[in-house]
DNA sequence: AAAATGTGCAACCGCAACAAG
DNA sequence: GCTTGTTGCGGTTGCACATTT
């Protein structure tokens, strides 16, 4: 691992980042730019709010020198104004190789009812059976899913008052009516012992209300998702192309030349000089924190 | 077209468990 | 055994975007 290849984790990540995070990284670009100026005369605060894709480029590149442990430590080192805590969070909910994106897929969904069944609110060791999921995604999925089917509860139970009050098949809305029908459809199953438990009940009301929606979904799925295995592996063709940069960052002939990879930090410069790459002894960091 | 409402998800908070000194 | 620091977890919040009215 060179700081070219850790430029190249930079660009990439430049290329993975979904458009809600960059509308986050740019709000919270110029809320640093404010902070900075604001805090010049003052010790330095911890950011807090949504990550920046420089801030994430950053703490990819130190998850990589130091591995995944020591966050305060590596929190300091890196520059970052963060927690230790937030760069473990962050690592672990977004950047962390291998993560999946995209929705919940019907087999995932399955296995998520299973093993609520069986831990119950243990998110983290649910999400332990789901490779490439998080504990976060999982307890918001269920989060969702569960609000949904109150929502859907209750409609479905004023529908079915207004239906048998005023008899009209036109009340209530698209919505409405889908829920309804899920409503229908699941007291349907518990009637014929199509499920031997609420679980199952509610897995097939959630399967039934999304099956015009699935095939749609499982479109958006296979567009939207874009896994952490993607990302690295961009990241390893990245490094392959930067190996045929020149020294520095003015090397022709490729788009990450123009710019240069990461924002400063206090041992940015120390970085850049190369020397950082030739060390792998921590104790040289702590050294270098105390002499800053 | 604008306002209201719903949805998805990233991030924070507080607490507990654990390890090291 | 106590203190301190670190890590992991579950609950919750807030925001941006999507959808509906």
């Amino acid at each position: 691992m060179d700081h070219r290849s850790m430029a190249a984790a930079a660009m990439s990540m430049s290329m993975f980042g979904r458009s809600k995070q960059k509308k986050d990284g740019e709000r919270s670009s110029s809320s640093i730019g404010n902070q900075q100026a604001a805090a010049a005369a003052l010790p330095p605060r911890m950011r807090k709010g949504p990550w920046t894709e420089e801030e994430d480029a950053q703490l990819v590149w130190f998850v990589r020198l130091f591995g995944e442990r020591r966050w305060d430590f590596l929190a300091k080192v890196s520059g970052l104004r963060r927690t230790g805590k937030s760069c473990r969070l962050r690592w672990v909910n977004y950047l962390h190789p291998g993560l999946r994106r995209g929705r919940i897929t019907p087999d995932e969904e399955r296995l998520i009812l299973e093993l609520h069944a069986q831990y119950g609110s243990r998110w983290s060791r649910i999400a332990r059976s789901l490779p490439g999921r998080t504990d976060n995604e999982i307890k918001n999925y269920w989060r969702t899913r569960t609000r949904k089917q109150k929502a859907s509860a209750s409609s479905s139970s004023t529908v079915t008052t207004t239906a048998s009050c005023s008899g009209s098949p036109s009340s209530g809305s698209g919505r409405l009516t889908a829920a309804s029908s899920s409503a229908v459809t699941e007291s349907a199953l518990r009637e014929s012992g199509g499920g031997d438990d609420d679980e199952d009940a509610e897995l097939d009301e959630a399967s039934t209300t999304a099956a015009s929606q699935h095939r749609h979904q499982q479109q958006q799925q296979q567009e939207s998702s874009y896994t952490m295995d993607q990302f690295w592996n961009e990241i390893a063709a990245a490094d392959a192309a930067a190996s045929y940069m020149v020294d520095g960052w003015g090397g022709a002939g490729h788009p990450a030349a123009a710019e240069p990879p990461l924002p400063s930090s206090p041992v940015w410069e120390y970085c850049s000089d190369y020397s950082l790459w030739r060390i792998d002894d921590e104790e040289y960091y702590k050294k270098m924190l105390d002499a800053s």
